[in-house]
DNA sequence: GCCCAGGTGGGTA
DNA sequence: TACCCACATGGG
C-alpha cells in the first residue's frame, strides 16, 4: 500500500503553525478549497502569528473557499492565541515536550480534536502516530481491523498494532489515499484495487465487508 | 439539484 | 456516555 500510494498528497506548511491553520481549514473539507483559503491567508500574512493582527471579518473573508468560514475563522484564532504562547510562533518548540504531553495541550485548545492534534504531532513533531480521518476511519472498519463501531482512539491503536513506527507517517499518507481513490464508494472498484487478493481475504474471512 | 469533502463542539436523552 | 446536528463552499 505504501508502494503504490504512499507519495506525500500533501506537502507540509513551512511551520507547525501555518500546519494547523492548513489542518484547521481542511475540516470537513476538500484539499483543493483547503488550499485556496490557506494561499490567501499566505498571501496577506508573512507568519501564522500575523493572522492574530486581522479582524475577524478579515480572516472570514480570506478562508471563505475552506467553507464553514465563520466557525474555522473562530478556530484559527481561539487555537493559535492558546498555543502560540505555550509553544512559540512558529509552534516550534511542540517537539519539545513528550508527544503524550503535547496531545493533551492540543486537545485543550479550541477547534482542536483528535484529528487535527494528531496530524500536527506527526507531521510536525515526528511523533509515530496515525491520524485517523473519515477515509481511513471507513477502511479499517470495512477491512474488520475495527468494529463497525470503533472509536477514533479504537481505529488508531489498531493501526498502530499493525504498522511499526518508522512506516506510520507514510502509511497514514497511503490508507488516505486508498480510502479516496479506491475504497471511497459503496460499490468499490475492487478491479483496480492493487489489494484486492488482500480486500478478498479480509471478505472472507470476515463473511462480508461493511460496505 | 444532489452529494461529498483529510472534524469539532454544543445540545439532548 | 452516546448520538445528533449545525456549520458552508465548490466541484463532479
Amino acid at each position: 500500500m505504501i508502494d503504490v500510494w504512499g507519495r506525500h498528497p500533501w506537502s507540509p506548511q513551512q511551520d507547525a503553525a501555518w500546519g494547523l491553520v492548513a489542518t484547521i481549514l481542511s475540516q470537513n473539507t476538500n484539499w483543493q478549497n483547503t488550499r485556496r483559503a490557506l494561499s490567501s491567508l499566505q498571501q496577506r500574512c508573512r507568519t501564522a502569528a500575523d493572522l492574530l493582527s486581522l479582524s475577524v471579518k478579515e480572516l472570514e473573508r480570506l478562508i471563505r473557499p475552506a467553507g464553514l468560514w465563520r466557525i474555522k475563522a473562530k478556530r484559527i484564532r481561539a487555537a493559535l492565541q492558546v498555543l502560540i504562547p505555550r509553544f512559540g510562533p512558529h509552534l516550534e518548540r511542540l517537539h519539545e515536550v513528550p508527544p503524550t504531553v503535547a496531545r493533551q495541550i492540543l486537545l485543550e485548545a479550541p477547534g482542536v480534536g483528535p484529528k487535527t492534534a494528531d496530524v500536527l504531532l506527526a507531521f510536525y513533531a515526528g511523533a509515530p502516530i496515525i491520524p485517523i480521518d473519515t477515509h481511513i476511519a471507513r477502511i479499517t472498519r470495512r477491512l474488520g481491523l475495527a468494529a463497525p463501531s470503533a472509536s477514533y482512539e479504537q481505529i488508531r491503536s489498531a493501526l498502530e498494532k499493525l504498522i511499526p513506527p518508522k512506516h506510520r507517517l507514510r502509511a497514514h499518507i497511503a490508507l488516505i489515499r486508498f480510502g479516496r481513490e479506491v475504497c471511497r464508494s459503496r460499490n468499490p472498484r475492487c478491479a483496480k484495487c492493487p489489494l484486492r487478493s488482500f480486500c478478498k481475504y479480509a471478505r472472507s474471512r470476515k463473511g462480508s465487508l461493511n460496505h
